[in-house]
DNA sequence: TCTGGGGTCCTAGGACCC
DNA sequence: TCTGGGGTCCTAGGACCC
């Protein structure tokens, strides 16, 4: 029954034009201070931090560092004097990033942002307005970077997969355009870590059967490869072949995941086997992203606790939530019966996190009988609407209070300070 | 001076129901 | 009463991506 599928992937071909921001916090940052233009700048902490490298300018890179290096190892490579180490301003890169997208659904309304730096178009509809896909690239990279002052790379072809990888080779700042017919030619002698979906351990195990380029993949039967990697052998058969995978066949703009999740998580200054450390950071992380599913209109229907030992080794434990008309206190009981039995070694913990799972929309309809399960959604709203104004450490439960400096104790849980403590 | 944070997708085994 | 198969949901964990 392989026919019909193939026959519903993308019988039509499209062309598809990738945009990704350069070096996009670095330059959010130049953007804002001129005086860290010509020299390394690194984003992601400061050097004696635990971290690693969110985004290095290309005068960090010339020393070797590249985004997830650890921070000490990148200070080690750059000069002392002249580098600057940031922590970042996650407001400002999604301000930035807007403003960007804005510019690109001027050229089509068949954009789909694919993370704060990439967004991919369809350019169906664009052929009248422009005499090719470099003259229209061109004018994608003017636009933004006279609406925002920030340069782009951009990647074409007629698969995502196409785009992604002759936008790998157009950075920092080009174009490249994969024509249609010339997939097969283009993707022959590439190494297969261009290939997106092939990471190191499909790599590993690819190289174990000599398959070194993109087009040795593309010549191994699509059953030989199903039959060793599963799904993932046919989604890289196609990649390979300059084909869509059914992962990648959906339109433009109309993506939607198939088990979404909102998960906050954090790693501890220093690894720790504190039971109340542990208790009250998870406590905390459930609050933030409790508030971050209400702001989106979402209920959860179960919770899930991870927790990685100072080794590395991580593990997660889930629990079905017992409705999902619920509000903080309901995650957090839930998270504290979890992170007892889930850490089973004796060994320290360096990172806790929380994640909910199986999200709906919530409907805001009038049954809300339970006075007392309504009075506590309303005093969850009315700590979101005080944490909107004043940051989100203005307001934080009992059990997390102790992770916040100079908070004194009050009343129901909750604690009003001054915004400053919000970070 | 090791190794962030927020995600998606896939697999496999067990429980449960018909 | 015993047995089996299939579908679906739930949970744990791995691979990968930006």
């Amino acid at each position: 029954m392989t026919a019909p599928t193939a026959l519903r992937l993308r019988a039509r071909p499209r062309d598809l034009m990738l945009v990704d921001l350069d070096c996009f916090y670095v330059s959010v940052e130049r953007a804002r201070d001129p005086s860290l233009r010509g020299r390394p700048v690194i984003v992601g902490g400061l050097p004696h931090e635990r971290g690693v490298v969110a985004s290095a300018s290309y005068e960090a890179r010339a020393h070797g560092v590249h985004a997830g290096m650890p921070l000490a190892q990148a200070a080690r490579l750059c000069p002392r004097d002249r580098t600057a180490f940031l922590h970042g301003d996650h407001e400002a890169y999604l301000r930035a990033s807007h403003d960007v997208l804005a510019v690109l659904e001027g050229f089509t309304p068949q954009v789909e942002p694919l993370s704060l730096d990439e967004a991919l178009l369809d350019l169906a509809g664009c052929e009248r307005h422009h005499v090719s896909w470099l003259a229209a690239a061109a004018a994608v990279h003017a636009a933004v970077r006279e609406a925002t002052g920030l340069d782009v790379s951009i990647g074409i072809g007629g698969t995502r997969a196409v785009a992604r990888i002759a936008l790998a080779m157009a950075k920092p700042g080009g174009v490249l355009e994969v024509r249609r017919g010339e997939e097969a030619a283009f993707l022959a002698d590439l190494p297969l870590r261009f290939l997106p979906g092939a990471g190191g351990r499909t790599r590993q195990a690819l190289e174990r059967f000599n398959v070194r380029t993109i087009g040795d993949l593309g010549a191994i039967p699509e059953e030989v490869l199903e039959a060793t990697f599963g799904r993932t052998g046919i989604t890289l058969s196609r990649r390979a072949r300059g084909l869509d995978a059914e992962l990648d066949a959906h339109t433009v703009g109309e993506r939607t995941a198939k088990r979404p999740t909102i998960s906050r998580e954090t790693s501890l200054a220093r690894d720790t086997n504190d039971p109340r450390v542990v208790d009250g950071m998870l406590s905390y992380l459930a609050q933030r992203a409790c508030s971050t599913l209400r702001e989106r209109g979402l209920r959860a229907r179960s919770v899930s606790v991870r927790l990685r030992y100072a080794d590395f080794q991580s593990t997660a434990m889930r629990r079905r939530l017992p409705s999902t008309d619920l509000c903080d206190e309901d995650v957090l009981a839930a998270v504290r019966a979890l992170w007892p039995q889930c850490w089973q070694r004796r060994v320290k913990i360096r990172l806790v996190g929380v994640a909910l799972h199986g999200l709906e929309r919530r409907e805001e309809r009038q049954l809300d009988l339970l006075a007392s399960v309504d009075g506590e959604r309303h005093l969850d709203d009315a700590v979101d609407r005080i944490r909107e104004r004043h940051g989100f450490g203005s307001v934080v439960r009992g059990r997390a209070i102790g992770l916040l400096k100079k908070v004194p104790a009050s009343a129901r849980g909750f604690r009003l300070s001054t915004p400053s403590c919000s970070r």
